[in-house]
DNA sequence: CTGAAAGCGCTTACAG
DNA sequence: CTGAAAGCGCTTACAG
């Protein structure tokens, strides 16, 4: 058994209100009694019980983060964010893998639920009605990062997607380039998917360059349906000079595919990716993307999220800045 | 105020008892009464309040994971192999990121105490004595994975380092090369280090090649440190015909630099990886590599976790099987 | 089959 | 400055 606060009462001679004291650092004890009561938890290797303090101060410090997949670099980028912060403020974070699916995450909150985490970090996905019922039910603050919803009361971190990929495009034009390819990800997609084909099309509209259909092809962001989605565009498209990928998986995936093509980047054609992942730097040559600042987000969001269980206040949703990153696949047309 | 179990007792008009017994399938009552306390239960809402529990069962349905960096794409496979496990089996997992650093880890150790964590997962890290005594007087089990200890209670879950480096080079030797090098991990790492080093001798020695210490050298398992070390290698070494890397980021920075020399794989310059992350699959040439099974790592170090919880018994270690994954980037020497 | 009561390890008025 | 007591939301003997 572990000592407990009635242990080192009995060692100190003191009551277990006393002790309670000057463990929390609370009024009404002199300094002889605290001496006393120090030496004993000494002695006695106490720790105190996170678990009863929960029960009585209806706080557990502990918050839940919820990703489609933990394992990717989107997603542990912005956990690495998150976990700083909330490490830093005393606040643990239990992780939930939700798959994208509907049944998990309604699991899941329902587990969080029931350990009484004071708050829940919700990323990248589309905040259900069903997910936002049983939230505005668990009565407990929440933040999206990478993401966002109609409900104003429901605070976000993330970049915007349609100015970000506009200026993506816009970046290609400036260099030059007319016969540009989109390499989207997931056409119904409300978050990363429409607002990043709209910014596209945005772009080649303001300066005269028509939308052409069969320059846009369709994946789900990762790097399989990102090669599926190249082969097509190469086939359907081959005049192209360069492409927007809609994330940095794909991107790499239109640089594998071009190798394989003997298609050489930058100098037959320019590719820029989205996200700015660790593993922009790695690819060859080192790839030119606009940079979302995943880590930020996620210590931001956390940030956000503390506040509002400690001060009960609502919190602002923030757009945090986009840039782009240039680094060796994207040339000047015809040079 | 959420609905505690005294509500639905008064609601159905049971005893608290009684409520307690139906909502864990306790035996001693009878059908009818069953049917009251769940219409209560639906009425108005409740759901059990696991800190309560908690505290008197002794028992939290919680572990926690200790990554030197969460967000890696090596330890996020992992994380997700535990999350998976634990998940299915009714537990949560609070992840915490040591950045491999001393202070923070025994801080961690100290939460994980308060909170009382029903067991634990260190990762990819050496154990150090002051972890150990922690982790002892905490009186949870543990397990390791991909590291190891010398304290035989402690159970780990990991690959062969030392047969897996053996195997990597045999098989560039079995392509035909002699002028191997080593692009290694940090030089006094006992777990990932060290053995991989000693694999990568051994392999030579036993087929009559030199080792030759120019031929060597050292990074810290990342790609920055990877492209210095391929550096150095490229001019003390400039005749060597194929590279084995102690890790895939290594590898990858390997081929970044070769790139960059105008110096073709597998061409002119064999390689092969350590890993298999996602990251292999994307390089280009796609990386030969010797795979770890990283998300069956997690997922078995949880599940032998679980069990030393449940069963109070102790759990025996495991060596996983690593295999050789051909993609493009070894060739036959001098083909 | 059912309930009253003790207790898990704490915190917090309240009284002195 | 200090302690006795109530109570957080549950579970579990014990008694009937």
């Amino acid at each position: 058994m572990n000592p407990t606060i009635k242990d080192v009462a009995k060692k100190a001679n003191v009551s277990i209100a006393t002790v309670s004291r000057v463990l929390n650092n609370l009024p009404g004890y002199s300094d002889r009694t605290k001496a006393k009561v120090y030496r004993a938890i000494e002695e006695i290797g106490y720790q105190p019980n996170a678990i009863a303090r929960g029960l009585i101060n209806k706080r557990t410090q502990t918050i839940g983060v919820m990703f489609p997949t933990v394992s990717s670099l989107f997603s542990s980028e912005i956990l690495r964010g998150v976990e700083d912060f909330a490490q830093d403020n005393g606040y643990s974070v239990v992780v939930c893998n939700t798959d994208s699916d509907g049944k998990r995450t309604l699991k899941y909150l329902q587990v969080l639920r029931e350990k009484q985490v004071d708050g829940l970090i919700f990323s990248s996905e589309v905040l259900k009605d069903e997910y936002y019922k049983t939230l505005q039910q668990m009565q407990i603050p929440y933040v999206l990062v990478s993401t966002e919803c109609q409900y104003d009361n429901v605070p976000y971190v993330k970049v915007d997607d349609f100015q970000a990929a506009y200026d993506a495009v816009e970046y290609l034009i400036r260099y030059g380039h007319r016969k540009i390819a989109l390499l989207s990800g997931t056409k119904h997609d409300t978050i990363a998917g429409i607002p990043r084909i709209e910014g596209y099309k945005k772009a080649l509209e303001q300066h005269g360059i028509p939308v052409n259909e069969s320059y846009i092809a369709y994946g789900d962001f990762l790097f399989e349906t990102g090669c599926k989605a190249m082969e097509e565009l190469l086939t359907h498209a081959p005049d192209l000079t360069a492409i927007f990928a809609a994330s940095d998986e794909m991107a790499i995936a239109a640089i594998s595919v071009a190798a394989k093509h003997g298609i050489k980047v930058p100098d037959e054609l320019s590719i820029i990716g989205y996200d700015d992942l660790k593993l922009a730097r790695m690819s060859v040559p080192p790839l030119t993307t606009v940079r979302q600042p995943l880590y930020e987000m996620g210590n931001l969001s956390c940030q956000k999220l503390i506040r509002m269980i400690q001060t009960e206040e609502p919190e602002s949703s923030m757009i945090m800045d986009h840039s782009i990153i240039e680094r060796q696949t994207v040339r000047p047309f015809g040079s």
